[in-house]
DNA sequence: TCAAAAGTGTTAGACGTACACCCATGG
DNA sequence: CCATGGGTGTACGTCTAACACTTTTGA
């Protein structure tokens, strides 16, 4: 029985996990980056926290998650899916929040040249600080689900552009995985899946034999997700 | 950013979709049901819908789905989650309403003596009639994760009873899937997880040699939902 | 000519599916 | 004794992981 009895004293916020792929510092091998934003007020002021805000009363929910997404960043995300809603009663001290969480994947040329201020910063997704509230779980439990579904899905090419060899996509598996995979049975079974189309162009320049550009074949869904979702 | 600027008109509500198996009052086999209560006021007075209401300022999002479930039907859950959370714009007249769905699934035994009264009816899952809201979408997605789920999970036995014999635990997957499975290959399959574990009983009765009885294997967890829900 | 990565071939094992067959019970 | 479902055996096709091998480039 919705819509009716609105409950005073419980704030809806609408928070976005926005992931892409860079290069680490130390190895210069991909990793698994986020951006986050510092908090400029109690509760958890100086903490460093997920990028959202209440929700307009206009917006969809996957809008108000693209649209934090866009303030933030300046980025569209390529992906964007609902992770889960955070309710627990201690979730934030001193007010009743729930929070409805998306998470994102944005291609890695675009996340290299995205805003970054003294309050917005990208971090190792793997190797977060102590962050606001409830937080560290939720990216911890994006991190699952984007691990997850790259091994099921075809989601994977939304870390890359264009067109992009198959060791590119290799490489965003491994980088997600975190784990080598046989570059013989990778091919295979990105070709078998038909979720690339070949182009006539060759990628040069590397020390060694040319590999062949593909591009995502978009007739497919990347992702089975439901009735809700389908096309 | 949340725990600020609480938006005004938007509305918070929980909703369940309780999931059982009943016999078809035509055929006898058991198919998919669910308990809807018949909407008292506007909007969408008159129509059918799923059990919810409001958030309860101290309550969880599951304690409120569990409460939910108990005080519509009395039952308590043997499996719930969250399912999504719903909101569109316009998915209610005159207000906006943010639902948070989650899905349970409750005993045949039980659920065969739930409360019924005026206003609280079972529905096969799969015939219903015109709900109320975007009732109708939720619940299409709902039997869509349960059938993925039942697939991948150790959920079925949470509509069996205390013991059941390998040919009950194929009715479930039978039911729930729609069709027929080889009872050789199930039977290998199950015992291979170690979902179940045998008892020294037997069910005798049936015109046939007598099947053993099973309990579930309670050392084990029944779904893999990530690190939010490890134990 | 050599290193390195692209790309192809081949094998052994795991697994799912289909189906033949025997077992134990009530009627 | 027979129909019915419980329970076992087995063979075939598919998928996966491992790894040997050939191809093509830049240095």
């Amino acid at each position: 029985m919705p819509a009716e009895n609105p409950v005073a004293n419980v704030t809806l916020a609408v928070s976005t996990v926005i992931f892409a792929l860079r290069p680490t510092p130390t190895s210069g091998r991909p990793t698994v980056w986020l951006p986050l934003v510092r908090r400029i007020r109690e509760p958890h002021h100086g903490l460093w926290a997920l990028p959202g805000g209440p929700l307009g009363s206009d917006e969809d929910l996957q809008t108000a998650a693209a649209n934090t997404l866009d303030e933030t960043t300046g980025l569209t995300p390529r992906y964007l899916e609902q992770l889960y809603a955070f309710g627990d009663v201690d979730r934030s001290p001193g007010a009743r929040v729930v929070s409805i969480v998306y998470w994102a994947l944005v291609g890695a040329e675009e996340a290299a040249d995205a805003v970054v201020t003294e309050n917005v910063r990208w971090f190792e997704a793997d190797d977060l600080p102590k962050l606001a509230f409830d937080h560290n779980r939720i990216v911890e439990y994006a991190l699952w689900r984007l691990r997850n579904k790259l091994e099921y899905s075809h989601i994977a090419h939304a870390f890359l552009g264009d067109t992009f060899t198959l060791a590119d996509l290799r490489g965003v598996h491994e980088a997600v995985l975190g784990k080598q995979l046989d570059p013989a049975n990778f091919r295979r079974q990105v070709e078998a899946s038909g979720q690339v189309v070949p182009t006539q162009q060759l990628q040069t320049g590397g020390r060694h034999r040319p590999a062949r550009l593909y591009r995502y074949n978009c007739q497919l869904d990347p992702v089975d997700n439901g009735p809700l979702f389908a096309r």
